[in-house]
DNA sequence: AGGCAGCGCAC
DNA sequence: GTGCGC
DNA sequence: GCCT
């Protein structure tokens, strides 16, 4: 390829210096707006069909593959590097090839200022942030004229959630001190083994990743002894949130904790839907607390000890992580969430079935080797890259070659043999 | 041409 | 069932 | 947008 004749690359290494980066932070950020772009429904909120109209889904997903694959390269890399990606990288094909000589030629992208030059785009990336406002919402609120956070605020249509989340707005943007993590762990803790002394209160997210800072707060409980066919977890949050309300740590509800909204006086939802009955029995919560005097995001979930290991792999994240891990397990004839791990086969368009029961799971550890997959700590479970194939020890989705399911372990009873407490 | 993770909760 | 969040 |  061409490129490498006099002065090569220097309006790319201009751009970045200019905004004190590195040509590859640069390049990621520029590749990142197009993502964070498309989940702002780029080509979904004009009204006229532009070619490629509707998949703003899968080019937010492609996107991110792409910053995946250039977090990998070196801090300034030349044209060749960049090209080689095309062709090592699973995912880069060559449009984004073409982007990349785009920006080696003139350090920019023209889809990029597309996107900052107008406002629609430049609202509708402001407005997404909002919690309850997804791709669909800010389409048509920014089509209806919001523009700001402010106009948002005018809104008399707005979901309760939306609601909290806006009294709170400038709080939930900064920054969680990895300390106020662990103080409201341990502080769930305590209340929680009041509760029932078999609770373990364990934080997750990207605090379990090792990050000194986080968005929000991830906090898992653990019913210790409890088993397959048991749902005395599904009664601890509506026991424990009432008590975290009193103990002070809980200002407002994003969802209805169970079937007591009288204790949770800012409950978002109303009393007699019912979503409410259905609430009795609820494993997950989304709340607002407050530590040192600042309002920070809470999530909150319970499980039995048997889903232990699926569900803190799964609420470790990242989530980009968890997508192709499970992009992975489908490759392998398997099915994987925070319930669990089993066997499943393609039946028909777009449906995949179990094919046969859920498989006992040891630990996080115990799930990599059942997929085969190189076992990653927490702090290395960024993105597709991290998925690494361990028959082979490179990167599951970065060979062009296909690869097949395992024979020995889609045999449930030879899987049974290897595991022989199976839980249907 | 179909798929891009899979689930819980609000409505 | 759709929209949303994780 | 890219892979199968």
């Amino acid at each position: 390829g061409g490129g490498t004749g006099l002065g090569g690359g220097a309006a790319l290494e201009d751009a970045a210096a200019n905004q004190g980066l590195t040509v590859r932070a640069y390049i990621v950020d520029q590749f990142r707006k197009l993502s964070n772009a498309y989940r702002a429904g780029a080509d979904k909120g004009t009204g006229a069909r532009m070619h490629g109209s509707g998949r703003s889904d899968a080019r937010e997903y492609h996107y991110k593959q792409v910053c995946a694959a250039l977090e990998h390269l070196s801090d300034s890399p030349d044209w060749a590097e960049l090209e080689a990606i095309g062709t090592q990288r699973h995912g880069v094909g060559g449009k984004t090839i073409a982007k990349l000589r785009e920006l080696w030629d003139t350090g920019r992208l023209g889809r990029v200022d597309e996107f900052s030059n107008n406002p629609e785009q430049v609202a509708r990336e402001l407005l997404i942030k909002v919690h309850g406002i997804g791709q669909s919402r800010v389409v048509e609120l920014v089509r209806q004229g919001v523009r700001t956070i402010s106009d948002l605020r005018q809104r008399t249509d707005l979901s309760p959630q939306t609601s909290i989340w806006l009294k709170y707005h400038d709080q939930l943007e900064q920054p969680i001190p990895r300390d106020h993590i662990g103080e409201v762990r341990d502080r769930i803790g305590a209340v929680a083994s009041r509760i029932d002394p078999r609770l373990k209160a364990i934080a997750c997210g990207s605090y379990r990743r090792g990050k000194m800072e986080s968005r929000d707060m991830d906090v898992m409980l653990i019913l210790r002894g409890a088993g397959p066919g048991s749902t005395e977890h599904l009664e601890v949050m509506a026991r424990i949130v009432p008590e975290l309300h009193a103990d002070g740590l809980l200002t407002d509800d994003l969802t209805t904790p169970g079937k007591f909204p009288q204790f949770g006086k800012k409950t978002a939802a109303r009393v007699t839907t019912p979503s409410v009955v259905q609430a009795e029995n609820s494993i997950a919560y989304m709340g607002i607390c407050i530590v040192g005097g600042v309002h920070r995001r809470l999530d909150l979930r319970c499980y039995p000890e048997h889903q232990e290991a699926p569900a803190l792999l799964h609420f470790t994240g990242s989530g980009d992580f968890n997508r192709f891990m499970s992009r992975a397990a489908n490759a392998r004839g398997f099915t994987l969430s925070e319930l669990g791990l089993q066997p499943s086969v393609i039946k028909g368009p777009a449906e995949r079935v179990p094919s046969g029961p859920h498989l006992e799971l040891h630990s996080e550890a115990h799930i990599f080797e059942i997929l085969r997959l190189e076992y990653k700590d927490p702090s290395e479970r960024r993105d597709k890259i991290d998925v690494i194939d361990s028959t082979t020890g490179r990167p599951f989705f970065q060979t062009r070659e296909s690869r097949t399911a395992l024979p020995a372990l889609t045999d449930t009873s030879r899987l049974q043999a290897h595991h022989p407490a199976a839980i249907t």
